[in-house]
DNA sequence: TTTGTGAATGCACTATTTTGCATATTGGAA
DNA sequence: TTCCAATATGCAAAATAGTGCATTCACAAA
């Protein structure tokens, strides 16, 4: 079920093909950017993007060795897997490279989103999260 | 008929998904390595693929901006299209990073089939090439 | 102008990805 | 238990991408 690593360049090409879709990138952008835990639904509605898309991403991105996973409770959190060899170095200083102002929206909805959990836990329905959104006009 | 970019993001996405299949990463790794222009049927003998799929795969990597063309008679050259922005910075760092032992039969190609240029002009017809290789047990 | 070599392209076919929708699964709260 | 929110997944449709083959284009040498 798993793909087992044939090729050794499939280590880096696989890296490039689950960066190479936006939702993806976002997310790798933002793990890096808040350098810390964040979950499915937080994602979700930081990215504007539906659940499942937002897990199948999530899945590309942990098979690529990028990220991996944590449960809490009912929450999945992920976090970036940082390593220390020279690719993935640079891979993080790629992705870094791109302008924050791209990511105006998703980091003001981020903030604002992080901000609701309460210790370490995101316990933040969709309708309160909408009101909010539709609140400050995110 | 070229695509005219619509999001700032493509500039980043394409490139990412330039570099994700295995021909296109090889030729990017070798432009970077060699450090200046190669010809498409030098990199056809190189990487051993078929010529018009080498053709495609420059064109892909061209749209993506990651290379530029010249022409020199019947030779169509190709050229790493070097920024001085971070992001591509990073990406030529990336690929540096790849480790070399993986181009070993690629690079040793390279180097015989790069010597038998004649100022600056690639001259070599297949079959010479192939008896090369084979004297060589490339 | 004809011929040959290097390179690009159009088309059909196959393979891979992405998406949407429905349906599981998991774990906590009532 | 039962219910609900968070997450994952199976499946089919739609969209993309890669390959092979034939053909065409470009250019230079005969």
């Amino acid at each position: 079920m798993d793909n087992f690593e044939i090729n050794p360049w499939d280590e880096y090409t696989i890296v490039f093909k689950a960066l190479s879709d936006l939702t993806r990138l976002k997310i790798i952008w933002l793990l890096l950017s808040i350098d810390s835990k964040i979950s499915v639904s937080e994602i979700k509605d930081v990215l504007e993007e539906n659940q499942y898309n937002i897990s199948k991403h999530l899945k590309v991105l942990k098979n690529a060795g990028l990220i991996y996973e944590k449960k809490e409770g009912k929450w999945s959190f992920y976090y970036y897997r940082v390593k220390d060899d020279l690719f993935d170095k640079a891979i993080r200083a790629t992705v870094k490279s791109i302008p924050n102002n791209l990511m105006d929206g998703e980091i003001s909805r981020c903030q604002k989103r992080l901000s609701m959990r309460v210790d370490g836990k995101c316990v933040v329905g969709s309708e309160q999260w909408n009101n909010l959104k539709k609140k400050d006009k995110l």
